[in-house]
DNA sequence: TTTCGTGCAAAGTGTTTGCAGGCGA
DNA sequence: TCGCCTGCAAACACTTTGCACGAAA
């Protein structure tokens, strides 16, 4: 399935490769050099996905691209006040995987495991804010 | 913070535990004996889940609620081809939760474990409709 | 009296779609 | 020539917001 590669396409998966985080369309969009037209990123990023060059994933309702060392692994640390994501590489779920496909007579293409909570400086702003609620 | 329960919000807390698998806004309205404004459902749903009495997770950037016997706890499957969230219970991610707040510095509130992929029906179909491509 | 939940209308944000032009195989 | 990538404009789905009213504390 891996086809039809446009300079463009290439480039928005050689962005989301070397990006610190997951990005989302309009970030995409905003660090390309040609900034074309956010429906074609859509249609890139939704091709891209589908053909397996990113992996996607949604918080808060927003749809946000990534890749990794390995494909279909997606781990991250998500900040409810900040909405930071973090990535992280240990993966603890591929035993579990197997079971999972027997069990459910599920086809795994892949799999996302995010911890919510809250990441150290927002922790650090709240606790003092709370303190100064004189 | 487990405060102002409303009817309304106690049937919605009751629709989405009774659930067999989670459901965005829409669908919980359309659950609703009553009926009320949509908006009114997006904010009994924000209260909710900032308060605990139940848990969100977006799948392709559409927000889903859901509660569960171990709160904060999220493990489904989500198939790619008909958008069908089953849920599982088997966790294997609580060893892994403490290495990560330590080494992150990051306060976990809880995780969510999605395996992406096809479910059997979505399997059968489409191995099916490749054969038949004569 | 004050607080806050709700309905209604409008706006906002993220995403998809129809169509036309154009480039590359 | 044909397929499909892209831009543009419009539509769409989901979600949020401002305001007014009313019920409950």
């Amino acid at each position: 399935m891996r086809t039809k590669l446009t300079e463009l396409r290439k480039e928005i998966v050689s962005l989301i490769e070397n990006a610190e985080t997951p990005l989302n369309a309009r970030k995409v969009r905003g660090r390309m050099s040609s900034q074309p037209n956010l429906s074609t990123v859509y249609r890139a990023l939704e091709f891209l996905d589908a053909n397996d060059y990113v992996s996607s994933v949604s918080f808060s309702g927003v749809r946000f691209y990534y890749t990794g060392e390995h494909p279909g692994h997606g781990h991250f640390l998500f900040c409810r006040e900040c909405h930071n994501i973090q990535e992280f590489d240990e993966c603890v779920v591929i035993p579990l995987q197997r079971r999972i496909q027997e069990k459910f007579d599920f086809q795994v293409t892949g799999h996302v495991l995010y911890f919510e909570g809250l990441c150290a400086d927002c922790r650090r702003y709240l606790e003092k804010k709370s303190h100064s609620l004189i």
